[in-house]
DNA sequence: CGGTACGTTGAGTCATATCAACCATAGTGG
DNA sequence: CCACTATGGTTGATATGACTCAACGTACCG
């Protein structure tokens, strides 16, 4: 059937689309990727790889989000961060040699490349500048971290969440009727911000009530940006 | 003054007995640090650099201690990371090519190198293997990020605590009489674990009633590990 | 000797977690 | 087609960990 049919995305053209990382590779190079990539799809829900096991390749994302969390010992999910188009995940584990730290699980439907680690590793040896790129990134994402860290150690949850919302909207945009582009639920929310579930609820339905945003089941729509700037920022 | 002289010491010397990164290197770019750095020295309190500005280089520590932190919005300090003799530290700005988002102060007096930063970004492109090390670094560098985000967010204050105090006796080790080899005020003490001070001054005495630690001035006596892990585990 | 920085303790407060009950929705299987 | 179950959302009541504020002790330093 035509809708069942997916075109499996060509790396140079997905790489020009989504601005990744590959857009530093020669033509031959992606032409490599593409020849020796496996290509995927996952359903909301399934999990692309589990936290302590050996990943031997890295993904990169075509379409959808992912999450990527790790999980405490109580079972709670911590979400570090998301992957989307354009980005890749599991490149962590594979360049430090380590088993992952983290789990990736789908929170929309998506298609996906496994590229082996192999490869990764041998672009590194053979284009230094792609190297320095991906030095570049990795570095990026600890001055990230880092950020974090210090939100969750100095933050209350009420800023974090402010916080929170600025930055999804940022990473994935709102539509043109301002709600924010990427669907979570309030657990999920919770596990990047790190609170309950509850406070999360309450403190969303605060922020309805000082009409900073509005709320339609899981579609949070987005009404006073500067507000939520002020409540996220400062030295209360 | 004999006692004021100060041996400029060896890149492949102190490569050797510290571990650093540099063992990556061949001789002959080795010799290129040895000529192109800058020796300086530090007394406990200096800073290195401040969180926000461009820095040109990166610092090898060959002696001391130095804490690496990032400054929150009312001016408590929350401590990332720690540096000490092999540590690189600052290659982070200056290979994502940011501002250096956090400030190193130094704890322990210091004999530091300072490299210019075309030395990093030249080695990365002319010797492969090193990038990769580099790579291996920052990844696990970020896996450790990870760790410390999901504790922050998922423990209690008193979990971790002695979490913190397990990681320095990791990181600095214990001399012949248990005591940990790194000193710190309550108050650092409290920035690394994410606290109020006091907090830290109350979670300690109690650790002491617990015959966990033993305390004298800033002086910290691990009595039994085993404890500790249990407290800065598991389920609660 | 006074000053400054650090450490300690107590008391009170508040934000947030926890526990519990209940509703809504959707998917499942008989 | 309907009960059944699971999952997610909401609200209220309660408990408590941790912060803040304040006072005071201690030690070192010029």
């Amino acid at each position: 059937m035509k809708q069942n049919e997916v075109h499996i995305p060509f790396c140079d053209k997905c790489a020009l689309q989504t601005g990744s990382i590959f857009k530093h590779l020669s033509g031959e190079e992606v032409d490599q990727i593409n020849y020796q990539k496996e290509f995927r799809q996952y359903r909301r829900g399934d999990i692309l790889y589990h936290e302590g096991s050996r990943i031997s390749g890295f993904y990169c994302i075509n379409k959808g989000i992912i999450k990527v969390f790790k999980t405490g010992l109580d079972g709670k999910e911590q979400i570090i961060r998301f992957a989307k188009p354009g980005d890749i995940i599991a490149y962590r584990s594979v360049l430090s040699n380590e088993p992952a730290c983290t789990s990736a699980k789908v929170i929309e439907d998506c298609n996906v490349c496994f590229i082996p680690a192999e490869i990764l590793i041998s672009f590194i040896k053979t284009n230094s500048n792609f190297a320095l790129e991906l030095l570049k990134l990795s570095c990026h994402e600890l001055g990230e971290a880092n950020s974090f860290i210090t939100d969750i150690a100095q933050k209350t949850v009420r800023e974090r969440l402010a916080e929170i919302l600025l930055f999804l909207v940022n990473d994935f945009g709102l539509d043109n009727q301002d709600y924010l582009q990427i669907t979570l639920t309030r657990e999920e929310l919770a596990n990047i911000v790190g609170t309950a579930t509850e406070s999360v609820i309450r403190l969303l339905s605060e922020f309805k009530s000082d009409r900073l945003v509005e709320l339609n089941g899981r579609k949070i729509r987005i009404m006073n940006r500067k507000g939520l700037e002020k409540i996220s920022n400062v030295f209360n």
